[in-house]
RNA sequence: GUGAAUGUAGCUCAGCUGGUUAGAGCGCCGGCCUGUGAAGCCGGAGGUCGCGGGUUCGAUACCCGUCAUUCACCCCA
């Protein structure tokens, strides 16, 4: 009915809801910091570039899904479609790779043109973590069991943690090699997509949903047979440090993720609570990143979680509703225009001790002010009419109670601290 | 990019096979109650029926297009 709307796949988030984020943000800093990673913000939009090379022409994300376009001095410019690429990027910018191990977290918006559904927007928010510098399975716990520990705070508790290796460079070649021969002896079973994908990214067949892809690859190699023996040793230290945390993950060899700059290790949260987009959470080690984006040799690995849809499985697992925060603790009722003029400053000294308080002005009657306050979650009323002013004073009411007191208006604040506090 | 369903008040929805000034519940505002929060009763504001075209004496309804939403595919957070 309003002629203008927000941008396709966009949403606003209004204040009932904006409580729920800030918990969420809260909780994120919160537990990040805790594991010794501190807040990294990168620009919303970088230099095409920035992407293309490290995610990988072949896969979704660059060929379609990147809002690209030419800005007024002719750069080539993307928004964010992810946020490892940046901070990488920035990482080097700043030499901050001169001290190892870097530990850094993020939280923000993305971009991504595709068509919306449920739990899939244009603009969407992750929060996401990176450690550089440590190449051993130990960083790669660290990051699982940190994604679940934001999980837990937020009450979520239905979801499923698979993990896979994708192997080095050197042993990955040797799988791709294998599993190419393989599919091309099976080439006309596949679909039509899968087909298209082999000459370009056959590895993205193996978690492929389509029922004849996946009955090919029920006889293919897999990545296990191939892994080098410092890869299996990776591997299986990861899942026994998890075992020893308590975390139960499942091997699923079918897993690959859409970006290209994974090695070894690489893992997926999902819930069947949110509908066909049913992932929470995708990571994995990326040792090679690092280089091929013009950097030294150093490993790294960290994890993107999705915040709407953290949301939405908090929403439905029915823990997230209380998190409103109704933050009133004064209301302050004038009666008139001259008592509301007289309670500007007594309300000012209010909330100069710390206290949330705020008036009404929209000069309504009584009635309706303690109604509103009432449904405000206040703990007290400050009332001021005619009778009040005469004498300089003012009405405290107990909202729960309706026990009434006159103070002095001068005596007003530092009663209500002394209520407050007991 | 492909497919399907849906667009009527702030919200949830009616509106019979086309027929006059488009309705309800909730919410909002006001009154009953000249200064105290409930319930009830009464009243009020709020709609270019998503937008554009067509058919018709007449369209919220039928047809075409378009935009948006929702769900699914593809893929991913």
């Amino acid at each position: 009915m309003k002629h203008i709307a927000a941008p396709r796949g966009t949403v606003d988030i209004l204040p009932p809801e904006t409580s729920e984020w800030q918990a969420l943000e809260a909780i994120i800093d919160e537990v990040a910091t805790r594991f010794g990673y501190r807040e990294i913000r990168t620009p919303i939009f970088e230099s095409t570039e920035v992407f293309v090379k490290p995610i990988g022409e072949g896969t979704d994300i660059v060929d379609k899904e990147m809002y690209t376009f030419v800005d007024r001095g002719g750069r080539s410019i993307t928004l964010r479609p992810e946020l490892t690429a940046p901070v990488v990027r920035a990482a080097l910018e700043h030499n901050m790779l001169q001290h190892l191990p870097l530990k850094l977290y993020y939280r923000g918006p993305i971009f991504r043109y595709e068509r919306p559904q449920r739990g899939r927007f244009r603009q969407a928010h992750q929060w996401g973590v990176e450690c550089f510098g440590a190449p051993g399975p130990e960083a790669d716990a660290e990051i699982i069991s940190l994604g679940l520990d934001v999980m837990k705070a937020i009450g979520i508790t239905d979801y499923r943690l698979e993990i896979n290796s994708l192997g080095c460079e050197a042993c990955r070649a040797r799988f791709r090699e294998a599993l190419i021969g393989y599919l091309n002896r099976n080439v006309a079973r596949l679909s039509e997509t899968s087909q298209d994908r082999l000459a370009r990214n056959p590895l993205r067949i193996l978690d492929s949903k389509d029922p004849r892809d996946q009955d090919v690859m029920s006889g293919a190699p897999t990545m296990d047979a191939y892994l080098c023996a410092a890869c299996q040793e990776h591997f299986a230290t990861l899942r026994t440090l998890l075992e020893a945390m308590g975390i139960r993950a499942l091997h699923n060899p079918h897993i690959v993720r859409g970006l290209d700059y994974y090695t070894r290790t690489v893992f997926e949260i999902s819930s069947s609570a949110l509908g066909a987009q049913n992932s929470v959470c995708g990571g994995g080690r990326y040792d090679d990143l690092v280089k091929s984006m013009g950097g030294p040799d150093v490993a790294g690995v960290g994890l993107a979680m999705g915040m709407d849809r953290m949301l939405m499985l908090a929403r439905s697992s029915g823990l997230a509703r209380d998190r409103d925060g109704k933050s009133l603790q004064i209301a302050f009722v004038p009666l008139d225009e001259a008592s509301t003029r007289a309670l500007v400053p007594v309300m000012h000294e209010v909330r100069q001790h710390g206290i949330a308080a705020d008036m009404d002005y929209t000069r309504r009657s009584i009635d309706k002010q303690l109604r509103t306050a009432g449904e405000s979650g206040a703990r007290y009323a400050v009332i001021v009419g005619e009778d009040e002013r005469r004498n300089g004073e003012a009405t405290i009411q107990n909202l729960a109670t309706r026990e009434r007191t006159r103070v002095e208006l001068g005596q007003v604040a530092s009663e209500l601290t002394r209520r407050l506090e007991v």
